[in-house]
DNA sequence: TTTAATTTTTAGACAAATCTAAAAATATTT
DNA sequence: AAATATTTTTAGATTTGTCTAAAAATTAAA
């Protein structure tokens, strides 16, 4: 499996708990910053392998294979950001472009021992959970912050945009995975939240409510 | 810098170790399990980038920069191998491959961090040594057991040979780094040597005691 | 339901790294 | 020093993954 085969499965497979009904060209093309015909071509490839279900011009699902080889990527990937974080001590907005690459080392006995030597966690540093070698997930009940009823006491859990301006923005704000805080109030006209946190009052955002899990 | 482009410069680097007066294409497309005429069209791109000099028909000299990059590619070959031998229990035969992968991982500050969880080691599974950060290497005098006089007590302190043969041959033999040994005879007809290791007498041959190296 | 807009695919081209086969340069032998 | 052998380079082709531009299919709008 070359690493773009890998990118392009990693992607489909991301997509597909999005939009169940097909994964379409273009937003494959949009996610790995490519052409819709470079897409198609590699869509072709992946079905010669039979990692996927195409049709022309229907939308891509993955086959139980490509769903496998998905999930131990999406393996790696978590694993090697467990080790960045917990053993090298970067923080949670430095370690995915380095685990883009990491992801790809082809040893399944490397990731097997890490997977050992990190105590086998079940959650990577941003909340998202780790596949077993086997690519079962255990699945938790999480909401967003703006599901959230008011006067509820919550624990951060994850984050849905992974992006390096958001949680460098959760840096500043001593928000990380564990942070307990109290939704106070919150603005009818745009969504703004009030919220306690560390005995501190914070005004949030709708779109840092939507991208922010917890239990 | 591509991995095909960090493999040649490595390659150009170890041989250059052994043939000051200029590495030639074969034996470039040797090392490489590749043919010549690709080994020429590379040699080119290199030039361009001014990691090595070269002119037509002549060998091939690595420039300051190329120099210093192929050190760095060897360090992180060699950090990466302490990593999996010392923190994720694999044996010193089995590392080789899986660091061929990890060594062209991009990060800068992954690999000082690397440095500094493995506590600085100064050098790799197979005695190697680590060049640090800005590509200087400490060298040891060691010399071949082959080179040893009757009688004297050595230490292993390396291997010249690395491949997974020659390593798995010492395990049976119970001989790693630090494993102490005393010449006790040396046939002339062949070269073959009987030494003392942990009160047991072992013949090896000449090509096994032109492989070890020993303080 | 015909027209327009969007999405997807095809056709043909390109860059990187490789190959084969043949030519050129260098090294070795007689 | 000429003939032979070896090494190295060139020329042209191939594969993988990508691109642009145009055609085909699907979806949305009038």
């Amino acid at each position: 499996m070359t690493t773009s085969e890998e990118n392009y499965l990693k992607v489909i497979y991301h997509l597909s708990n999005l939009s169940p009904k097909g994964v379409n060209t273009n937003a494959i093309a949009a996610m790995l910053d490519t052409k819709a015909s470079s897409v198609t071509d590699m869509l072709k490839k992946l079905s010669d392998k039979e990692w996927i279900h195409y049709q022309k011009y229907q939308g891509v699902f993955l086959t139980q294979k490509g769903k496998l080889n998905a999930k131990l990527i999406v393996r790696k990937h978590r694993l090697w950001e467990v080790f960045l974080v917990e053993k090298l001590r970067f923080s949670w907005d430095e370690v995915h472009e380095i685990a883009e690459e990491l992801e790809h080392i082809q040893s399944e006995k490397l990731i097997n021992q890490l997977d050992h030597f990190l105590n086998y966690p079940s959650f990577d540093p941003h909340g998202d959970p780790i596949p077993n070698a086997k690519g079962e997930i255990i699945k938790i009940e999480k909401q967003l912050v703006s599901e959230i009823e008011i006067g509820k006491t919550i624990t951060c859990v994850g984050v849905k945009d992974t992006s390096v301006d958001f949680l460098q923005y959760l840096n500043k704000q001593n928000i990380s995975l564990g942070t307990k805080m109290k939704v106070l109030e919150k603005e009818p006209f745009d969504g703004t939240l009030k919220i306690e946190i560390n005995n501190t009052v914070l005004v949030i955002s709708d779109k840092i409510a939507n991208n922010l899990y917890v239990k």
